[in-house]
DNA sequence: TTGAAAGCGCTAACAA
DNA sequence: TTGTTAGCGCTTTCAA
C-alpha cells in the first residue's frame, strides 16, 4: 500500500494537518516542524493520492472554459473529440468544463465569448484566437486576473498565455521537402500550392518546405508558390494550368485544402501516381485519396491531441499547481502512406 | 457541478446505498425500484465521480504485475519508462504494481515469476511472453483463477488471455514496402535482411514487405532473405557481399537489428543516401543514421504505448470492470524521416 | 503554531 | 429488499 498523510503524521508524532501544512508549504508551520516532517515524507516515497486530493479539492469546483472553432471541418471534428475525452475525464475527477463553439473568425465574438466564460465561473480558458489586438489585450486582462489563458491549433503571439499546443509549421514544411526529395527525379520541377498568403502557419510551411528542397535538392526547380485559398476549385484550375505550362512537373506540395481539387487535375490526365503529391490533414476525402494512390503522402497534425491537451495542461495547472513542461508543447507531425491510416 | 449518487437518491425517494446497487447491478434490489433508478440517473445524465470511487476502492488493494525482459535494449528501456509512468497514475489512484524484470528468454523463469506474482497477490498479470507450452498452460490456470493477463510486444496465441498489445508486424512491413516503392528506380533490385528465421516479428515483417512489394512494383527483383541474427558485424558482411554480387541494389530493407552494420557497409563504398535504406525500431543509433541520411526512413513501433497501455488495460478491467475494446491492440505504425524525429 | 473534525462521492458491511 | 454507517486520503475551517 502506498504511504498516507497518516502513516507519516503518526512517525512524526504530529496531526495531519500539520503533515498536510508541511507538505504543501501552506505556512503557519514551525520551520523546523516542517522540514522534519519533509524529510520523513522523502524517506518513506510520500506520494499524495489523487482520488484524496480530488474528492477534497472537487469543493473548489474547478472550472475550465474552452473557445473553439465551429466544427464544420473534419479536422475540427477530431479537434472537438479529443476536447469531449478531456472533459469527460477532469469531470469524473470534480471539475467542470464548458465548450463555447463560435463561427467564424470574429475576434469581437472571442473576446465576448472570453467574457462570459469568466462571468459563468471559469478558472481558466483554452481557445483557438485569432489575431488581433483587443484580444491580447482581454488575454492579458484574464491573467492578471490569475486566469491561465492556453492557445491551441494557433498561437497569439505576446501575451502572458500559459502555453501553446500544436504543430510546429516551419517543421511540418521540413518534412514534407524530406519527403519530396525523396521521391521526384532529378532535374524536375516542383509545384507549391499554399491557401491564404495571410495565413501564418501556410506562410510557415511553405517558408519550411522550400527552403529545406532548395538545401537537399539543388537540381529541383521550386516554381512559384500559388495560392488556393482552400478551394478545391482553384486548386483544380491552378494544376491544370501548371501541368500544361511546365511538362517535367514531377511532384505538388499542398500546404493548405484543395487535395481534391489537385487529385481530380491530375486523375483527367491520367497522372495519378506520375506526379508526387505530398498534403496536409488526415480528413476522409484527403485518405481516400491516399489509399487510392492518386497522393503519396499525407502529413497529420494530431487534432485529437489538440483538443485533448489543453484542458489536461489547464487541469493540471489548476489542480496540482503544475506548470506545462513547454511553452511551446508541439504536437507530433504525422506521416501516413497508404499502409499505415 | 456533476450529478452525485445523493442527488438521485433524494430524487428517487430511497438512498444512497439503493442506488448504487440499482446502478452497478449488485442484486438485492426490487427490479422494479432498480428501473427507475437507472432512468433518472440517465435523465440527470449521471457520471460516476472517479476519484470517489477510487477512494473507496482503495480497500480492495488491487495489485497488478508487470514481467518483462531485461531493460538492456533502447527499445526495452522505452518500454519500461511507459511501465514506469503507469504504475506511478495507477498507484496515485490507490492500485500497486510490481515490475519484475527477467534475463533472457527462459519460458521456465517466466512461469515462476507469474507463480510469485500471484501469491505476492497480484489480481492481474501484463507480460512479454515467451512461445512455451508450459506458459500457455500457466496463463490458461490463472485465467481459470480469475486472474486476468494481457500480454504486450509478442503475443501468445490460443490461450485466454484478455488482449495483445504491439505492432501489426505483417502491416509494418507493408508500410516499409509503400516507401521503398515510391523511392527506388525503376528494374532495380532490393534485398531484405531479417533476424532471425524463427522469429515470429521478424517473419511477419518480411512477408508483409515482400507482398507488398511484389504487388505495387513488379519491375522491382526482391533478392532471397538474409538473415543477420541481430548483430551488426552479420549484417556488414551480407551488405558487403550483396553489393558486391549486384551492381544494381537500389534499395535495403532490415526487418529486425543492424543498421549499424548496414551503415557501416554503405559509408565504407560511399553509397550512403543512394542505395535506399528502410529500417525499423527508434533507438538512438537508428536515428543517429537517420539524421546523417544514411538511411531513409525508420520505422517505430511506439515503445512506451507498449510498456503504458497494458498495466491501463489492466486497471480499466480490475477497476472498473471495463474490457478492452479490442482483442489485438495495434500500435500506430510510425514512420520517420530526418525531419520528424 | 498545532490539533480536531467535517466533508468531498463512493463502496460495502451490517442492521432492519 | 432497503437504510444506515464507517471509512478510503485529502483539504480546510475552527478551536485551542
Amino acid at each position: 500500500m502506498a504511504v498516507t498523510l497518516q502513516q507519516i503524521a503518526e512517525k512524526a508524532g504530529v496531526s495531519r494537518g500539520t503533515v498536510d501544512r508541511a507538505l504543501n508549504n501552506r505556512g503557519r508551520i514551525n520551520a523546523e516542524v516542517a522540514e522534519n516532517i519533509r524529510r520523513i515524507a522523502r524517506e518513506m516515497g510520500y506520494q499524495p493520492n489523487r482520488a484524496g486530493r480530488a474528492l477534497a479539492m472537487s469543493r473548489h469546483n474547478i472550472t475550465i472554459g474552452v473557445i473553439i472553432q465551429a466544427a464544420d471541418t473534419p479536422f475540427m471534428e477530431k479537434v472537438l473529440e479529443g476536447t469531449m475525452e478531456a472533459k469527460a475525464e477532469v469531470e469524473r475527477l470534480g471539475a467542470s468544463v464548458i465548450v463555447e463553439k463560435i463561427h467564424g473568425v470574429d475576434a469581437d465574438q472571442v473576446v465576448d465569448t472570453m467574457q462570459r466564460l469568466k462571468e459563468a465561473g471559469c478558472n481558466g480558458i483554452a481557445m483557438v484566437p485569432v489575431e488581433d489586438d483587443k484580444l491580447k489585450e482581454t488575454v492579458n486582462t484574464f491573467i492578471g486576473e490569475n486566469i491561465p489563458v492556453v492557445t491551441f491549433n494557433s498561437d497569439i503571439e505576446d501575451t502572458g498565455r500559459l502555453c501553446f499546443i500544436g504543430q510546429n509549421a516551419l517543421q511540418s514544411g521540413k518534412v514534407a521537402a524530406g519527403l519530396m526529395a525523396e521521391i521526384v527525379p532529378v532535374e524536375s520541377k516542383i509545384l507549391i500550392i499554399s491557401g491564404y498568403p495571410s495565413n501564418q502557419s501556410h506562410k510557415n510551411r511553405v517558408k519550411g518546405f522550400a527552403g529545406e528542397m532548395a538545401a537537399c535538392r539543388e537540381d529541383v526547380k521550386v516554381l512559384d508558390v500559388q495560392y488556393a485559398f482552400d478551394d478545391d476549385k482553384v486548386a483544380e484550375r491552378i494544376t491544370e494550368e501548371m501541368l500544361k505550362e511546365h511538362k517535367n512537373l514531377a511532384g505538388i506540395y499542398l500546404a493548405a485544402s484543395g487535395v481534391g481539387g489537385v487529385c481530380k487535375a491530375l486523375d483527367a490526365k491520367d497522372l495519378g501516381g506520375k506526379v508526387k503529391v505530398i498534403s496536409n490533414d488526415l480528413t476522409v476525402r484527403n485518405e481516400e485519396c491516399l489509399r487510392k494512390g492518386t497522393i503519396q503522402f499525407l502529413l497529420g497534425q494530431n487534432a485529437y491531441v489538440q483538443g485533448y491537451e489543453p484542458i489536461m495542461t489547464l487541469f493540471n495547472k489548476l489542480f496540482d499547481g503544475k506548470e506545462p513542461e513547454q511553452e511551446y508543447a508541439y504536437t507530433e507531425i504525422v506521416i501516413k502512406n497508404r499502409y499505415n491510416l
